[in-house]
DNA sequence: CCCTGATTCGC
DNA sequence: GCGAATCAGG
């Protein structure tokens, strides 16, 4: 199989449209997955979520942020990079006892420097470490941070946006579980119509999730499904 | 084990 | 350019 236009157009259309790679290959047909990943990557239609990408900065949206997770003070004793694999970390800092890398007046000293008279009278950062987090010369450790006070957790309330639609909790097989919007979201819920007997959904989103098969050659692409659509194996 | 995407490397 | 093999996280 090579790589027509029209089998190149579906690949980028399924790929944003976030179908996975073996869904992909499979609908394609004649291809693997790895290569529908490599002509993926050939495209540039790389930077979708990866699982074996570590999730950098996502912060949770929906955080209350009522406590905010403060900084640990004591720098994780293994630093977990994301190990590039040719590319090491840039600083090559020396884990000397006492780094005072930044101070402004880096004064040669003798071996015999116990005593450090500093003048400095703000700054106590002395050099960032990776990640960000900066570290602190053996006396500038601050206290540890108590843990949060025990609260009573009260369960929580459904937005008024929401309660009065379909849960999750609310689904049975009678009534139609066709997603409302995306599963995350504050409003997410399901369609909640009665079913179309027989089937998990009703008859107006039966018309999406199923049509007949067609001959091949009559068929029509799929409208949109959710989320890429259902797994099919 | 299954899944996922990323990367490598011989072709 | 292609994709199997491999890697690595979930």
């Amino acid at each position: 199989m090579s790589w027509t236009e029209e089998r190149i157009e579906k690949l980028t259309k399924m790929w944003e449209g976030g179908s996975t790679a073996s869904q992909i290959a499979e609908e394609l047909g004649g291809v693997s997955r790895n290569a529908v990943i490599g002509k993926a990557h050939r495209l540039g239609l790389k930077a979708r979520p990866s699982p074996v990408k570590a999730n950098e900065k996502v912060e949770a949206p929906a955080a209350p942020a009522a406590v905010k997770p403060p900084k640990l003070a004591v720098p994780p004793s293994e630093p977990r990079a994301t190990a590039p694999r040719q590319a090491p970390p840039p600083f090559a800092a020396p884990v000397s006892p006492a780094p005072r890398a930044a101070a402004p007046a880096p004064e040669p000293r003798s071996a015999a420097d116990g005593d450090a008279p500093k003048p400095a009278p703000t700054p106590r950062i002395v050099s960032v470490g990776p990640g960000g987090f900066l570290r602190q010369g053996p006396g500038d450790q601050q206290a540890p941070i108590p843990p949060a006070p025990p609260r009573r957790l009260v369960p929580a309330r459904p937005s008024p946006e929401i309660a009065e639609k379909t849960s999750l909790l609310d689904l049975n097989d009678r009534i139609c579980r066709w997603p409302m919007g995306h599963p995350g979201e504050p409003d997410f819920h399901f369609c909640g119509d009665k079913v179309n007997p027989g089937f998990p959904y009703c008859v107006d989103h039966c018309g999406r999730a199923f049509q007949a098969q067609l001959p091949r050659g009559h068929r029509r692409p799929p409208p949109p499904m959710p989320f890429g659509g259902p797994r099919v194996r």
